[in-house]
RNA sequence: CGGGGCGUGGCUCAGUCCGGUAGAGCGCUGCGUUCGGGACGCAGAGGUCCCCGGUUCGAAUCCGGGCGCCCCGACCA
């Protein structure tokens, strides 16, 4: 960096903008452990609002949470076939413990599908038992070769829902019905507008029927996984065990459903909306939604500027918003500006003399529509009471961006990989092609363009025009398929 | 695992070629003055120069070995 105070700009070099916006703005940090990080308090605080939202959404859906142990037998992992091809290279296994080598290993859990329907085995005999409706939130480890923090860490933190149902129609249901609310939060919190569709079964999960995503598209055009949705079918009810009597009495094995979304988010919301100044988090997910920042002359007016920065701070934490008085004398105003502005939080309100005098406030939000001013100065009291529609208004606008963005980049009828190509070496982002459903293209996609089929898209998101062909001129198109450079 | 780079104060790094009192900027502490877009003055704290061994009167610097980290590639539910 040439000048210490200012990021590596997006356009020069995205990755490391990307590095520095997430040390910066004090998200996280390098643990000792390599791949392994620390959330600081305004990145876990913006991951515990992702919960609460998240959270809500299970439980008004009829989840419940629960918590399953860290440490699952070897055994377990092996039971099912994809599963233990897919996992094992990434598992990190205790072998002793105690001051004794174990008789058994003990995996550190990359996901929980078999301890928990081992558990669900016990605990269901009769489709009166069904559905099973839990969520937990956890920690995982997957051994990852080469880490980034938030987007691909050995350690990381997620929900990992786990349903059982009497019949398959239930469980795909179910699937669909959490796909949709990880789309809806994106949207909703996030300002994240993702592509939703099935996952190819060279992507699905290891150990999945059918696996469906959310892909939200960052803002150097690659495309980041963002939450996934299992149908697990009787895949892992068969290896567990897990049966329950019907209501005509037959034997049958339950439906299973997983589904997951990661602090990845977090990451996701960093290079959606982060600017070269820093990180934007949309309102309902700040810490800190309103940072005030008195103005102190060193006069008798001092006081005075302080006592309203207060009364000001309390009246908005009355309206429900979260809100707080930078009073730190030892650092300037301008350098809390930028402070701020690294941090994302949505909106600023400087109150000095001045405004004091005229009983307004100066209100400057974290990014202003084209052409308007930085900052506007607003009656005190209409400043105050109109505050949460403003942030309201600002949320709104982070989404349409984002899908303006999104949209701006996504191409249809594209008809080659030779185009493909052509447009993920320019531009990138979300290509839609025809596909006959080879996974043979998908090697050809990745060997000549470096991309991968994110998702066939959901019918919403499927073009006016079906595609006729498959991409690889071999044979007509059976599905659209969006490719993509991914993260 | 292959290729490249780097380990010096909290951070970014200079010094290493050519051995001779360990430095700069930022940050930090105290006091004072400041405060409407990254303040200033004065005083101060802070270092097993990644580790082990060797050469030398003397090693951050030279030699040997080891460890760690970063980047690119491969791999990636």
């Amino acid at each position: 960096m040439a000048d210490e105070k200012k990021l590596t700009p997006r356009g020069e070099d995205f990755a490391a903008w990307y590095n520095e916006v997430v040390l910066r703005a004090e998200l996280a940090d390098y643990s000792p452990v390599r791949g392994s990080m620390v959330i600081r308090p305004w990145g876990y605080g913006i991951w515990e609002n992702m919960q609460r939202a998240l959270d809500d959404m299970f439980k008004a859906t009829g989840h419940e949470n629960a918590y399953f142990p860290l440490l699952i037998p070897m055994s377990f992992i092996e039971r099912e076939q994809e599963h233990v091809e897919g996992f094992a290279p990434e598992l990190a296994v205790v072998t002793r413990a105690g001051g004794k080598e174990l008789e058994e290993p003990l995996v550190i859990r990359p996901t929980s599908e078999t301890i928990i329907y081992s558990m669900y085995a016990k605990w269901v005999q009769s489709w009166r038992d069904l559905p099973v409706l839990l969520n937990q939130w956890a920690n995982v480890m997957r051994w990852e070769m080469r880490t980034r923090l938030f987007l691909r860490t050995s350690e990381f933190l997620w929900q990992e829902g786990h349903t059982a149902h009497a019949t398959g129609e239930e469980a795909e249901r179910e699937t669909l019905l959490i796909l949709g609310i990880y789309r809806r939060f994106m949207e909703e919190w996030m300002a994240m507008p993702p592509i939703t569709g099935l996952k190819s079964n060279s992507e699905k999960f290891a150990g999945a029927v059918r696996s469906y995503a959310c892909e939200a598209l960052m803002q150097d055009n690659k495309a980041l996984q963002a939450g996934t949705s299992h149908f697990l079918g009787q895949n892992f009810s068969r290896q567990f065990d897990l049966k329950f009597q019907s209501e005509a009495g037959q034997e049958e094995y339950a439906w299973n459903t997983s589904w997951g979304v990661s602090t990845r988010l977090v990451g996701g919301l960093v290079m959606t909306h982060g600017d070269d100044a820093g990180i934007v988090v949309p309102p309902r997910l700040a810490p800190l939604q309103v940072v005030i920042v008195p103005i102190l002359k060193g006069d008798d007016t001092a006081a005075a500027v302080k006592a309203k920065a207060a009364e000001v701070a309390d009246r908005l934490r009355e309206l429900g918003l979260r809100a707080r008085v930078d009073d730190r004398d030892n650092v300037s105003p301008g350098s809390k500006y930028y402070e701020w502005e690294r941090k994302g939080v949505p909106m600023r309100v400087e109150i000095g003399p001045r405004d004091l005098a005229e009983g307004k406030l100066a209100l400057a939000r974290r990014l202003v529509p084209e052409g308007a001013k930085r900052k506007e100065f607003v009656a005190e009291g209409e400043a105050v009471a109109g505050m949460p529609e403003r942030l309201e208004a600002f949320q709104a606008e982070l989404l349409q961006a984002a899908l303006r963005r999104r949209d701006e980049h996504s191409y249809r009828g594209v008809k080659s990989v030779d185009e493909v190509k052509e447009i993920l070496d320019g531009p990138g982002g979300f290509v839609f092609t025809g596909w006959n459903g080879d996974p043979a293209v998908e090697q050809t996609m990745k060997d000549a363009c470096k991309a991968t089929s994110r998702v066939v898209a959901s019918e919403e998101f499927r073009s006016e025009t079906p595609p006729e062909r498959c991409v690889s001129g071999d044979g007509p198109s059976q599905m659209e398929v969006v490719w993509a450079r991914a993260y």
